[in-house]
DNA sequence: GCAGAATACGAGCGACCATTCGCTTTTCAA
DNA sequence: TTGAAAAGCGAATGGTCGCTCGTATTCTGC
């Protein structure tokens, strides 16, 4: 293999300075996506914003597409560090608790961020390497379909397939709409009914 | 009061001709946004596709917000029309049934143009004047909140906003889902079943 | 302390885009 | 028939944006 053209946009950061730069980078693409929204999100201005020059920027990101995309990704990871951690606690309990739990879990994570997880959910345009962002969340699909199989001797359903995309689609919307487009809800005793009234609706329709 | 200035862009078209143009211009957005996606929706490719000239469109439109917001309403009143039309022979059947046939309807109103609604749904930036399109649909929790009073006697529920708010988000998730990410359940049989879920899902959580 | 690699810089280029405006053509009422 | 209003035209303008590249600075192994 040859080596690379060094003109080339590197992927890889090997000095801790240039990590910080990605860092600053991505970190300054996500306090404007927030605070000024995306169409304010141009190559310079995120460099500006990062105190870094523009060239800089093209040395690690292609594109303005692939700061979006790392964003979008970082996020995600902090999203589903909070799901996994918590998750381990409740595979084992019945689907009355469990599900409450995975619901109130689902608020949880959509409190992560929620700034960002609305811009991203809203402003972002699919387009390009972009167009997977939204795509039906296939961890959570996973994750939740592992915990039925373990519980099938609860369930009423056969088809886990298909209960899982019924109950995650649910769940998310819910949860999504209830945390971003409801800021009543944000009192905790809103959305104390609000996660009973998911949990009853998911667990009638699971329980044998 | 004064005349308006000639030279300020004409909000009303009042010859026959004009008409024709400003549906041209709509039409020919919708086309770009469909086949092209947002990114090449300029005002001079709409212009050119519409077979106007740039200084006409701005005649009628103040700019490209408007084109989009005026695809969209288009759309939203088709839409609404097969909804209203529908809903009608609904209101007063027993929830059992009734809920059913509401899922149905959602899916069949998912439908009127697919490729459309996914690109108004994932490629358009709330951004602006834009900023409305995604918001809750607040004409179907109406309709269904109706709906939902003159069935009372046979619901378990007593917050019907609340009530109203969980099963419009759910029915318009699960369709949304699965008519504009799920093209294997395009078949009838696995839609079928999709209905059956959704309508068991909701069911379960209204009645009695 | 030195050489070369890695990193950073930022003015500037080319492309594209939204919007304007002086002008022509069409319509229609009088 | 006519003239004024309505509608249409499209080259041109000003601005922004993504991105490049020649150069300057910093780091690291020797």
């Amino acid at each position: 293999m040859a080596r690379r053209a060094p003109t080339e946009p590197r992927k890889f950061a090997s000095q801790e300075r240039s990590r910080a730069t990605v860092d600053a980078l991505v970190e300054a693409t996500a306090r404007i996506l927030v605070k000024e929204g995306f169409d304010k999100a141009s190559t310079n201005r995120i460099a500006e914003v990062a105190g870094v020059s523009v060239g800089s920027l093209y040395q690690y990101f292609p594109g303005k597409e692939a700061l979006v995309a790392a964003v979008d990704e970082r996020h995600k990871q902090q999203v589903m560090q909070t799901v996994r951690g918590e998750l381990a606690g409740i595979l084992d309990q019945p689907v009355e608790q469990g599900v409450r739990k995975i619901v109130a879990l689902a608020v949880k994570a959509h409190r992560v961020d929620p700034k960002l997880h609305r811009v991203l959910a809203e402003q972002i345009p699919r387009v390009g390497k972009l167009e997977a962002l939204g795509t039906f969340n296939r961890e959570n699909y996973t994750l939740f379909r592992t915990y039925l199989e373990s519980r099938q001797h609860e369930l009423r359903v056969d088809d886990l397939d298909l209960a899982s995309f019924v109950c995650v689609t649910t769940i998310e919307a819910l949860t999504h709409n209830a945390v971003l487009h409801h800021p009543k809800m944000l009192s905790g005793d809103m959305m104390e009914a609000l996660i009973d009234e998911a949990a009853r609706l998911v667990t009638g329709y699971l329980k044998r």
